[in-house]
DNA sequence: ACTTAGATGTGA
DNA sequence: CACATCTAAGTA
């Protein structure tokens, strides 16, 4: 098993900044979840920004609801929702309390105790035994969180169109999904 | 590449 | 009621 440092684990701080720049910063980074004594742990190659709620393709542009609550309040903690009946769905939330803003983790490269897929969102969610029951979560503690690591060659990063969200006019075409290049466990190139 | 089914919570 | 930040399986 090759050498991995969890000791640097993203704090409070880290969330509490601009959507976009999160996202971005996010690519390189580990996602660990602990289950029982078991570790799993995946390193960050697929995102999406989620701007508020004047951006359509946002769930918080149907405003503060009971599904919403934890998307409108503060950072660092995790939005997790159903999508299409069967799928659970991690997200970041970012900026200033009440912002609505978050970050969507789209796909993981394997890094430890991982043995299912997790390009995509939904695959990520059910390797990872995440769902509704960690809506709220913070994302500094030990059953949640992420750490930093290095991204090897920041140039990596391209930036494309968010999946899914042609409903959402002109947001649907703005460039805020973000993913490393040639990196196999992106969801779609 | 395109087509469809599948399951259920949410908001209109 | 229509649709959703999706995936798997089918046809070609």
């Amino acid at each position: 098993m090759e050498p991995v440092d969890l000791s640097k684990r993203l704090q409070l701080s880290f969330y509490q900044r601009d959507t976009q720049l999160v996202a971005r910063e996010l690519l390189g980074k580990l996602l660990v979840r602990r289950v029982g004594d078991e570790l799993r742990v995946g390193r960050i190659v697929e995102v999406e920004a989620y701007l508020g709620p004047q951006d359509l393709a946002a769930h918080s542009s149907k405003g503060l609801t009971k599904r919403t609550r934890v998307l409108f309040g503060p950072a660092g903690h995790a939005y997790v929702y159903l999508v299409y009946g069967m799928y659970w769905c991690l997200n970041v939330v970012t900026e200033a309390e009440g912002s609505g803003t978050a970050v969507l983790l789209r796909a993981l490269e394997p890094v430890r105790g991982i043995g299912a897929r997790t390009q995509g969102p939904g695959l990520l969610c059910r390797a990872l035994g995440i769902d509704g029951e960690l809506n709220g979560q913070d994302l500094t503690s030990e059953e949640l969180h992420q750490v930093d690591a290095p991204l090897a060659d920041p140039a990596l990063i391209v930036a494309k169109s968010r999946i899914g969200v042609e409903y959402a006019k002109e947001w649907a075409r703005l460039p805020l999904r973000f993913y490393l290049a040639g990196n196999p466990y992106v969801s779609r190139s």
